[in-house]
DNA sequence: CATCAATTTCTATAATGTAGAAATAAATGA
DNA sequence: TCATTTATTTCTACATTATAGAAATTGATG
């Protein structure tokens, strides 16, 4: 993938995850938003591994906990994250642009 | 991914240019399609490493060549794969519903 | 038949995805 | 206060996917 800026597939819900949670996303909470969102089951290693790649690729950055409760990982979506997310929306777009019906009148007939 | 039936961000790619091309879609063309309608670059080893894992997965399948000139392998999407392509969509819509205002917004400030 | 051009195969490696056990530390109740 | 519970993060290991490019194949062409 060469960090060519791509996100791959769960990098991209793990990135939706963290903007939508805004202040609250950390760790454990973001895999329950996608567990609850995406309807799909995930391992809490696969969260923060893939939160550690994110932000060596500096599309999140973890700020630091200052509530006072049980310490925790907080993280927010860089500007570049933010156009990452972008990129990856156009690109999809892009491919999926007036595919639709020709998808749904093959799957009709199969 | 445990072939749990998600689709890759470059399976998605590829299976999306396949059912654009529909009867033209053989490896050399789905390489062309995908790098003028993504914008992106990408090897025909990329490609045919794709399109093989796909068809292991049973979401295309390879149909033999009947045309006279140069032997190739034309594919075409299976209804597993179809399945496939509409689940990732309705995924993406899920995880990126309400948010496009947010990460506008989210842009404009940093 | 030699060469060319288009296509596919093959080989190798990097990046991403995934799970689960182990470690950490706050909270709780005795 | 201390043992226990509970929420959270780290760590380790491995599977799958992404990626490139060189080599092989085969029709076409001179």
């Amino acid at each position: 993938m060469g960090s060519s800026g791509f996100l791959g597939e769960f990098e991209q819900l793990v990135l939706l995850a963290v903007v939508r949670l805004g202040q609250d996303a950390y760790g454990m909470r973001i895999r329950r938003e996608i567990e609850h969102r995406a309807g799909r089951s995930t391992s809490i290693g696969a969260v923060y591994a893939t939160l550690d790649r994110l932000e060596a690729k500096g599309f999140v950055r973890a700020r630091d906990d200052s509530s006072g409760g049980r310490a925790r990982r907080f993280f927010g979506v860089s500007p570049t994250g933010m156009d990452a997310l972008e990129s990856a929306r156009e690109l999809q777009a892009r491919m999926w642009a007036g595919l639709r019906t020709r998808l749904r009148r093959a799957g009709r007939k199969a």
